[in-house]
RNA sequence: GUGGUUGUAGCUCAGUUGGUUAGAGCGCUGGAUUGUGGUUCCAGAGGUCGUGGGUUCGAGCCCCAUCUACCACCCCA
């Protein structure tokens, strides 16, 4: 026990059936960013640390994993830069290489790195591991898989509703009810302007978010310690209060923040994309919620969220548009829109639901029970038949005792059994044995592959 | 990063106010059945009680540190 080997704090193995589940999960989120038109990508783990850094703010910096220059990295330091114990600094000279910390800012950089390869609109997705340095909790990993789905260089609205209608189709397909929850971050700052508080729009969002976590006082609470004046929180009360379908949340807002010229056009925009989505026959719950507020450091246009409905879990799913992000590395004008499905926490929420399919591992249907030289000889031929059959198959590869075989059989739910000694080596058959119905049958190994290919 | 909870066989858990050789169920191995698994019966193996210190005549139980998982905050998938 105590020297038994372990893995760096909030990573996991997966076992076979693990990833029988997982590749579930990741085939049909594959299978409908196909179907919506979108291609894959890959980047490399690591980044330099230069394109990561400053991209998710200051705290993003602090959970970025960053890797140790090779060779003899203290060369070039010189004893002051060590004295100075300055962490901030003396990373900065011995580390210029991070991991992947999303995939949405390497994929940035993918774009502006090939734009001239790039025929824009781009659609494309990506299912790949990140990392964080973040404290592990249920759910939250220090290395997860995120499927992002991106189109950029398109302004549209349509782009908006093809990711809803994803959403939509992956978890209808996966048999998870969800909410998807919609802001959209001119709306944000057309609040944060009517209250003359247009800077504080971050501090003002995050405060709102925790409206139904906390309650309304403690918000009100909160935002006064972060210094918003008592007045503009007095105006920001009727906005609140909001109620209603999302049409009638809309015309109240209108009235509210209609003054501002942002906020106007983030109300139009949700308006069109509720227009679009009422028109295309969802089965999923959409609502505008106006205390979503993510990825705030770089979304300026509609952010999503998708909750699961039957499980408390964080959200499974996330995005939102981005007007500038390629406007960093040098390629303004780019705008894009995407969502980031969680794998992990969909693992999850399959698993506390037990929605997972039964037959998700495609495993072996025929094991050839191993007697001996003579009947490994006899049965090699077969066995080569009935794979080029397409039929997932097998032998035993020691001549361990039957009992044990049947074991491993059983252990490996394999449905079908070949038994061959003596007697059926005599007569040029097979004893195939269903290991469901304990039937046996004596058969020609073209039977045996005809009642195997039903 | 801040504050808290937790850790006993492969798994799920018992373990009385600190007191001799730490238990159960499931699983595993072997046998009943030397060519038949999943059911049944019998037998057996497996734990330096997360790790490292300390208090004590004596620690699974008390104290400290550390690691892990988990919870809240932060942030997020």
């Amino acid at each position: 026990m105590a020297q038994k080997p372990s893995i760096p704090k909030g990573t996991r193995d997966f076992s076979p059936i693990e990833m029988a589940r997982r590749n579930y999960i990741f085939d049909t989120i594959k299978r409908i960013f196909r179907l919506y038109g979108f291609q894959p990508i890959e980047t490399p783990a690591m980044e330099n640390l230069s394109t990561l850094m400053g991209k998710y703010g200051e705290e993003g910096d602090k959970l970025l994993f960053k890797i140790l220059n090779s060779g003899d990295f203290m060369t070039g330091l010189s004893d002051e830069e060590l004295l100075e114990r300055n962490s901030i600094r003396l990373t900065n000279k011995i580390s210029e290489k991070g991991l992947r910390y999303d995939l949405t800012v390497p994929f940035a950089r993918f774009v502006v790195q090939h734009r001239n390869e790039i025929s824009f609109p781009f659609k494309r997705y990506q299912i790949q591991p990140v990392w964080r340095a973040d404290r592990p909790q249920k759910g939250r990993y220090r290395e997860f898989y995120q499927c992002d789905v991106d189109i950029v260089g398109s302004d549209s609205l349509l782009n908006e509703l093809e990711l809803v209608q994803i959403v939509d189709q992956v978890f209808r397909n996966l048999k998870i009810n969800v909410v998807v929850k919609i802001n959209n971050r001119k709306i944000l700052a057309g609040i944060a302007e009517v209250i003359g508080e247009i800077d504080r729009i971050v501090d003002i969002t995050v405060a709102i978010d925790k409206l139904d976590k906390i309650g309304l006082e403690k918000v009100n609470d909160e935002l006064l310690e972060k210094g918003i004046p008592q007045e503009a929180i007095d105006k920001l009360q009727p906005i609140l209060h909001l109620s209603g379908t999302t049409i009638e949340k809309l015309a109240q807002l209108e009235l509210a923040i209609g003054s501002s010229e942002i906020g106007r056009k983030g109300i139009d925009e949700v308006r069109t994309l509720f227009d679009y989505i009422a028109g295309s026959n969802l089965q999923t719950e959409v609502e505008l919620d106006l205390t979503l507020a993510r990825g705030l450091n770089y979304y300026t246009g509609a952010i999503f969220e998708v909750k699961a409905k039957d499980v408390q879990i964080g959200s499974i799913s996330g995005g939102g548009r981005y007007d500038d992000l390629t406007g960093i590395f040098g390629m303004p004008g780019v705008s894009g829109v995407g969502i980031s499905f969680g794998a992990d926490r969909i693992y999850d929420v399959l698993t506390q639901l037990g929605l997972f399919p039964e037959e998700t591992v495609d495993s072996t249907r025929l094991l050839f029970v191993n007697f001996g030289e003579k009947e490994e000889k006899y049965c090699l031929p077969v066995l080569t038949a009935v794979r080029n059959a397409g039929i997932n198959a097998e032998i035993y590869p020691d001549q361990a005792k039957m009992k044990k075989q049947m074991t491993w059989a059983d252990q490996k739910k394999i449905p079908f059994v070949a038994i061959v000694g003596e007697e059926e080596m005599a007569q040029n058959k097979i004893n195939l044995k269903n290991m469901v119905s304990g039937e046996q049958k004596l058969v020609d190994a073209q039977e045996l592959i005809k009642i195997l290919s039903e």
